[in-house]
DNA sequence: TACACGATTTACT
DNA sequence: GTAAATCGTGTAT
């Protein structure tokens, strides 16, 4: 089953990073279809989160995505060669935003291969944000797409794959002085790895 | 119009 | 363990 956007519209954005792991995300970009069980996700708190790119309702060309209703892509580039790839969430005006910072391949991991560009192991196809967009295609074009389409979706009849969930500080926001530390961030242990 | 920097990864030392 | 790669965006001229 694929998730529907009203999914993507209550406003606990943490929650729903959490309920997000486990399930499923699909890419079909330029004729090539992967899959993917996701296994880490961040919340990112809207305009009173330090670490989130909307805190402070800082409303921009870049952000204004964020603030749209939830359901669509929000990608993001950054360190000037790596896409990250978020899911904006909750109602229109509120710019509350999931990113998804880690999947294990299921479908399409030679086409995941060939984009990451040669000899790589299926566990570190996409175990980081940067990785997964590159794995996935995702790239800026994609930004603003609606996720209840057939490029990028998500599903939550996924294999029960997920041993264990466990929570953390969010990686990389150190700038974020006290929000650094809340545990917005999300991992799933596979069983089997 | 300039300039500093980042939700990171990879390749070296 | 440390550093280089590399450019769009935000904030300051």
């Amino acid at each position: 089953m694929k998730i529907s956007k009203d999914h993507f519209l209550q406003e606990d954005v943490v929650s729903l990073a959490k309920s997000l792991i486990g399930c499923t995300m699909h890419s079909f970009i330029d004729g090539m279809y992967c899959c993917g069980i996701i296994v880490e996700t961040e919340a990112y708190a809207g305009i009173t989160d330090r670490a989130s790119h909307a805190y402070g309702d800082r409303k921009t060309a870049r952000t204004e995505v964020m603030y749209r209703s939830g359901g669509i892509a929000y990608v993001y580039f950054s360190y000037g060669m790596h896409h990250l790839f978020n899911v904006v969430t909750a109602a229109a005006g509120i710019p509350h935003a999931v990113l998804i910072r880690g999947l294990f391949p299921l479908v399409g991991e030679d086409f995941m291969k060939q984009r990451r560009g040669g000899k790589v192991a299926v566990a570190d196809l996409a175990n980081g944000p940067a990785k997964l967009t590159k794995s996935m295609g995702i790239t800026l074009k994609n930004n603003c797409l609606s996720l209840d389409g057939d490029v990028i979706w998500f599903e939550n009849e996924a294999p029960n794959l997920i041993n264990k969930l466990v929570s953390g500080p969010r990686i990389g926001i150190d700038y974020a002085g006290e929000d650094a530390l809340l545990p917005y961030r999300f991992v799933g242990i596979l069983n089997k790895s």
